[in-house]
DNA sequence: AATTTTTCTGAAAACGCTTTCAAAGTTGGA
DNA sequence: TCCAACTTTGAAAGCGTTTTCAGAAAAATT
C-alpha cells in the first residue's frame, strides 16, 4: 500500500525469463501474431509467472498516442449522460481504452479548459457534449490532434465527426403529437434555455411544430425556469398556469420537470390529463411508472454511447471516416398524461 | 483535427526560445519559487506565446506517479455515485489530478480486472466503493503501490484509509423511527442484498434496531427484489402485502423503490401513510417532491466525494496519513409517508 | 549445393519530461 | 581581498515502453 514498497515486474524482467529481447516480447505481447508461436509461449508464461503488468504509462509516451478517450458532458448526475457514459465505457474497456471524464456544468468556459487539459494526455479521441462551444475549445480541440466526435446534438455543424439526433425534431414530435391531440393552447417550460442549446432547441421544436400543426390558430408561451429538477416543473406549472388563460398543454424540456410538475398538479387537484396535459422529454424510468404515466420524447441515450465508441473504435482504424455523421432517431412514446 | 498535422510545442521549444535550459524550464513551471524572479518571467512568456501544454505523459513517465486517480464505483446511473464522483471530481482538477472512472456493476471479478487496468496508469490513488472485495482486487491494490481509499462503507476492516458512514445504523434510523412510531408490523424490501452488501447492511440495520426498539414484540420481514428501480418497488410492495398479514410499514434499501412503491399504493387506493407508512433511503431529490413527501435517510453522498478529495490531497503530501478513517454521518429525514 | 526469399529476432534510438549532481555565480563575513 | 556558504543554473541520466532497421535463420527456389 505504502508507495515504493516493492520494484513492479517491467517488460525487461519478462525478456529476461524468457530468454528473449525486450523488442521481442513487447512484440509478442501487442500482436501476438508476429511472433513464433514457441516464443509466444513462452513470453506469455513468463509475464503469466511474473505478474506482468505493463506500464502504460511508459506505452503512451513511446506510441503516437495514449489508449485514453476524454470524454466531455456537461454533468454526472444527469441520468441521460451517465447512461450514455456506461455504455461507452463499456465497448471501449474491451478494447483496451480507458475514459478519461469531465464535467462542465453548461460552462462553456469550464468546457474549454478541461479539453485543454484532456490534450495533456495525448488521448486517442477526444468527444463533447453538444455543437456550440467557445473559440478556445475549438482552438484546443484542434491542438489536441486527435479524432474529435460531438454529440446528443445534429441542429449545426460538426467540426469533425457526430453522433447524435436533432434535439429539434425531438421538440417537434410534442408539438405535432400536442396539437394532433387538440391541444391549441399550450405552453412550453424549459430550463436554462440560454446555457443548456438543446433544451432550447426542443423548446423552440415544439413551438414551431403546434404552429404549424394548428395552422397558426394555436397559441404557445414559452416559460423559462432556472434548473432541470422537479421543484422547477412545480413552478414551471405555477407560472404557465398564470401567464396562459385556457391553458390546455405543457411540454417541459425534460422528464423531470414534468414530473415535478405532475406532483404539484396532483397537489392542487388539477386532474391530468382532463385538465392540463403533460409532455416531457427523455423517458426516464420514472416517466412509465407515474400515476397517470408520462407521455414524452425518448433520445437514445443509450444508443449515442455505444455509436460514439463504435464510431471511435472505426475510426481509428480507418482514418479517412473522419468528419462521419451518426444521424439516431428519436422516439415519441405516448403514455396517458397527455 | 487529423492526427499528425503539426508537431507539438514540447518543454525544449520553450528552453530554447527563453534561453535557458530545459531542466530550468520544468523547474519554473513546477515550482515557481524555486527559479529567479527574471527567469520566472522570462520562461513563462514564452511558454504562454508558444501555447506550450506539458506532456502529461511525459512528465508522468519521468516521475514517480502519474497525476490520475482511479475511482471505481458500482455504477454511474447510479444518482449517489454520480453526485460523489461530480464532487471529487471538482476538487481533485482544481490541484491538477485527473479521474479515471471505472463501473462494475456490483460484480467483483470486474472490480479486480479494472484495479488491474488503473494499475498500470500509475495513479496517485486509488478509490474503491465499499469494503467487500475479491483476493484478486485485494493483490491488485497493493501491487498498484498507492494509496488507497475505500468508500461509502464503514461496516468492516478497510484496507487502509476509509471514508464514508455505517450502512447498519443508517437502516438503524429507520427502524428505530418505525419502532416509535408504533408500527409493528414491518417488511423490509431490499434490492439484491446478495450482491449489494450495503443494501443488506441497511437492511439488518432496520430489523435490528426493530426488534430492540420494540422490545422483540415487533414482526418484521426481509423481502428481497432484483433491481433498484421504481418497478422493483411496486414488486417489493406487492410482495410484502401477500407475505406479510396486518403490515404497517415498509422500509425499502433505497428511495426509487420507495417512490415505485408509493406510486403503486395510489394505484391500488392504499393511503400513505394511514394504511400504509414508507420510509426510503438517500433523500433523492425525488423524495421530498412526492406526495405524499418521502421519509427517508439522507447519506452524505456529496460529502463523501469532498472528504476522500482532501484526503487524498493531504495524504499525498504526508504518507504517515495512510490508514486515516473519515466517519461521517446519516440522517433521519422524517416527511410525510411514515 | 548455391541462391534468393521470407520469416524471426535483437540492438538501439526515440518518446518528452523529472531530477540529481555538480558547476558557476553571488553574497557576506573575516 | 579572500574564502565560506548559499543560491541559481545546466548537463545528463533515467523513466519503461514502442518501433525501426538490419542481421540471422529458415524456407523456398534454381
Amino acid at each position: 500500500m505504502a508507495a515504493g514498497t516493492k520494484r513492479r515486474v517491467r517488460m525487461s524482467d519478462v525478456a529476461q525469463v524468457a530468454g528473449v529481447s525486450l523488442a521481442t516480447v513487447s512484440r509478442a505481447l501487442r500482436f501476438p501474431e508476429s511472433v513464433s508461436q514457441e516464443l509466444r509461449g513462452r513470453i506469455e508464461t513468463a509475464a503469466q509467472r511474473l505478474g506482468y503488468a505493463p506500464n502504460r504509462i511508459a506505452g503512451s509516451l513511446a506510441g503516437a498516442h495514449s489508449p485514453l478517450i476524454g470524454v466531455i458532458v456537461p454533468s454526472l448526475t444527469n441520468a441521460f449522460f451517465a447512461t450514455t457514459l456506461e455504455r461507452m465505457t463499456v465497448t471501449l474497456e474491451a478494447e483496451g481504452f480507458q475514459l478519461l471524464i469531465g464535467h462542465h456544468g453548461y460552462d462553456l468556459a469550464r468546457e474549454a479548459r478541461i479539453v485543454s487539459a484532456f490534450a495533456g494526455w495525448n488521448p486517442a479521441a477526444i468527444v463533447v457534449t453538444g455543437l456550440d462551444h467557445s473559440r478556445e475549445t475549438v482552438a484546443a480541440l484542434s491542438a489536441a490532434d486527435c479524432p474529435v466526435v460531438e454529440m446528443w446534438d445534429l441542429d449545426g455543424h460538426p467540426l469533425d465527426a457526430l453522433v447524435g439526433f436533432s434535439n429539434t425534431e425531438a421538440g417537434r414530435f410534442a408539438g405535432r403529437h400536442m396539437a394532433r391531440a387538440g391541444y391549441d393552447r399550450i405552453a412550453v417550460v424549459c430550463s436554462t434555455p440560454d446555457k443548456d442549446p438543446r433544451a432550447a432547441a426542443r423548446a423552440r421544436g415544439v413551438l414551431e411544430a403546434h404552429a404549424e400543426a394548428t395552422g397558426g390558430r394555436g397559441k404557445a408561451a414559452l416559460i423559462s425556469v432556472d434548473g432541470r429538477e422537479l421543484g422547477c416543473g412545480a413552478l414551471g406549472l405555477d407560472k404557465a398556469l398564470t401567464e396562459v388563460p385556457d391553458l390546455r398543454a405543457i411540454a417541459f424540456s425534460g422528464d423531470m420537470l414534468a414530473v415535478g410538475a405532475l406532483f404539484e398538479a396532483d397537489r392542487r387537484g388539477i386532474r391530468v390529463p382532463e385538465d392540463l396535459a403533460l409532455v416531457g422529454y427523455g423517458d426516464l424510468d420514472i416517466a412509465s411508472n407515474t400515476n397517470p404515466p408520462l407521455t414524452t420524447v425518448r433520445p437514445p441515450r443509450g444508443e449515442i454511447g455505444t455509436a460514439v465508441a463504435e464510431h471511435i473504435l472505426k475510426r481509428l482504424k480507418d482514418p479517412d471516416r473522419s468528419g462521419e455523421i451518426v444521424t439516431l432517431n428519436v422516439e415519441m412514446v405516448v403514455r396517458d398524461s397527455g
